[in-house]
DNA sequence: GAATTAAATGTAAAAGCTTACATTTTGTTG
DNA sequence: CAACAAAATGTAAGCTTTTACATTTAATTC
């Protein structure tokens, strides 16, 4: 006979210990902890007292196995040094936590081909659902997601005719409000400091609603002086500085997010530019920073609590009722404050 | 014959299914996967090529099942909302993704109940590992870790004679050298706004590094002018404004962290009163909205990044070869900028 | 080329849970 | 109280891997 001479290091309790305790069979041990009305009263609080007598934990591996479920969600999010992220991460983490799950989490460094790496560890991981950020990615990537057939939601964008459901903002729609008020404001001469465009549909939205602004409005979009640099204080402080020196320097700038504004507001600073004044500068986000900066900064609120816990009550519904939920635009707002002003 | 009905919505492949297209057995084609050296150049690359024609993935519950390991290491921290422990969590997962492991989190809220709770939710999801911020907890919650047998390792604190092992810095002896400064600049009456004191050990001993100095130096501790208030912005406002609305109103604050000196100094701000000249102001955590308010505020650098990375190789280590980390405190310097200054 | 050793592969148990179906117990009704 | 239905419990297969040990194949030595 093969023996099997693993040895535990120390011993949990299974099923089996509780059964025998409790002097009832696995099955009726198992049926107490899954669906309890469905064993004598008596019978419960028998197997209950074993149950916490003997520290009972159910072994994961083999829930996962039987149920062929984990209980596990995956969300794959550029990076969490990114403040707005983070808080919607918590938002959706907290959502989650609510219904039973819990959020297994990978960066994926703005990089498509590491996102669809994390992909496939998270999947291996068993997640039941995976929530990701924006629609950019491979095609290869949604047929891998296809044929394994696990739910996934895209949040931080909202493109109702994507391949997935997602749950989010239309960043062009937010964008363009903002750059009509700046077009009425009589700016003709504009910067934009982006984040990277390379997959990042987000940031390309914005751009692009810049852009059709323009054009929309009789400026030729190709004199847009555009930089895009990395998500990064310093970094928006230079590319505030090279816009700046240009021969032809813009009245307005649009910053692809507040974190590059800040830094293009500090620079304004130390070189002797006033905000709005000499220069108006617009953000997008609306983290803490927005209202902290001096002068406080116009900007689109994005909504990242409602939407990470949005995110989480949909994904768990395409989870368990194999659903895809309705989509709806959730509203990003522009917030008007102090560093836009008339040219 | 007991049949089971179970449908599988759609046949994702099995090793057998392998080991059939192979024609080898289920073990060789685990030890490919797994040892693949243990196996011969011909038949593995046969193998390989029945791996990806039919893209086989391990079943993850079966696999952690058999190894009785999942590869999954799991954090508690207070929130994603405080971008110090959102960054910190970023680089724990980054360094935690090089050695191959994915990472699960929770969050406790600051509640130590709600950390006991995640730590079982954590645990009977079967994590290798566990990561904890801060000392502070239940006697119960170090009984079931110890019983559970899961290595399980502290950051954001230093104690080496805690029940746990830490990796981070000494809050008290940091605090101290920032408060040392204060009373050589000539302060004595003092104001202190922490984050709520209890079940957070950082906080208390931040809080106990002041009060400490100002016994050493022949100060009453009791006249600490001390608030605790929540870690948001407008609630450090709140709370400056009562300090300095006081008949005798203080001459410095410190601050438990960023976040509330922040709130600090714009209700300085909005008070008309100049910092530092009015009154100095101090922080902690040293994140990037320390550089961009003005003025620049004096805080304690947390070697946040380093701290995450750290802990992910000690913990792993921890793990693989039930070693318990060496351990010796990380840095955390004051940063010394322009909110602080002589009475 | 027989004997011996080493390498490659196969066999089947074991991990701990859920659940379909079978069986027993309890409750209800005429 | 027999007959039947409903509720409670039990039995054991099945989920997919890993791996100890057994067996077969290949390589080496005298």
């Amino acid at each position: 006979m093969v023996k099997n001479t693993r040895k535990k290091q120390l011993h949990v309790s299974t099923l089996q210990d509780v059964a025998r305790d409790a002097k009832v069979s696995t099955a009726t041990v198992s049926r107490c902890l899954n669906s309890p009305n469905q064993v004598a009263e008596a019978t419960r609080t028998r197997v209950m007292e074993a149950v916490s007598k003997l520290e009972y934990t159910p072994n994961f591996g083999a829930k996962a196995m039987a149920e062929n479920r984990t209980f596990t969600i995956g969300a794959i999010i550029p990076t969490m040094e990114n403040a707005v992220f983070a808080r919607g991460l918590q938002a959706f983490q907290d959502t989650l936590h609510k219904r039973g799950y819990t959020l297994l989490v990978a960066s994926s460094s703005y990089s498509s081909d590491l996102e669809q790496e994390q992909m496939r560890t998270l999947i291996s991981r068993g997640v039941d659902g995976l929530l990701l950020i924006g629609h950019d990615r491979h095609a290869s990537a949604l047929q891998y997601l296809e044929k394994r057939n696990i739910p996934t939601l895209v949040t931080w964008a909202y493109e109702p005719a994507a391949a997935l459901p997602s749950i989010g903002f239309d960043n062009y729609a937010a964008m363009q409000s903002l750059a009509d008020r700046v077009f009425q404001l009589g700016h003709k001469n504009i910067g934009m400091i982006s984040a990277q465009i390379k997959s990042n549909d987000r940031a390309r939205a914005r751009v692009l609603a810049v852009q059709d602004m323009m054009t929309n409005n009789g400026l030729d979009k190709a004199h847009l002086k555009l930089i895009e640099t990395e998500y990064d204080i310093e970094k928006g402080a230079i590319a505030f500085e090279t816009l700046i020196k240009n021969s032809d320097p813009p009245t307005m700038i649009f910053c692809g997010n507040d974190v590059l504004a800040v830094g293009a507001i500090r620079s304004a600073h130390k070189l002797g530019l006033n905000v709005p004044k000499d220069v108006s500068i617009t953000g997008f986000d609306d983290i803490e920073l927005a209202k902290i900066v001096i002068p406080e900064l116009t900007t689109v609120h994005v909504p990242h609590q409602e939407m990470g816990n949005k995110a989480a009550v949909a994904l768990v519904d395409m989870v368990e009722n194999k659903s895809s939920p309705l989509l709806k635009p959730l509203e990003a707002i522009v917030k008007f404050r102090n560093s836009l002003a008339a040219v």
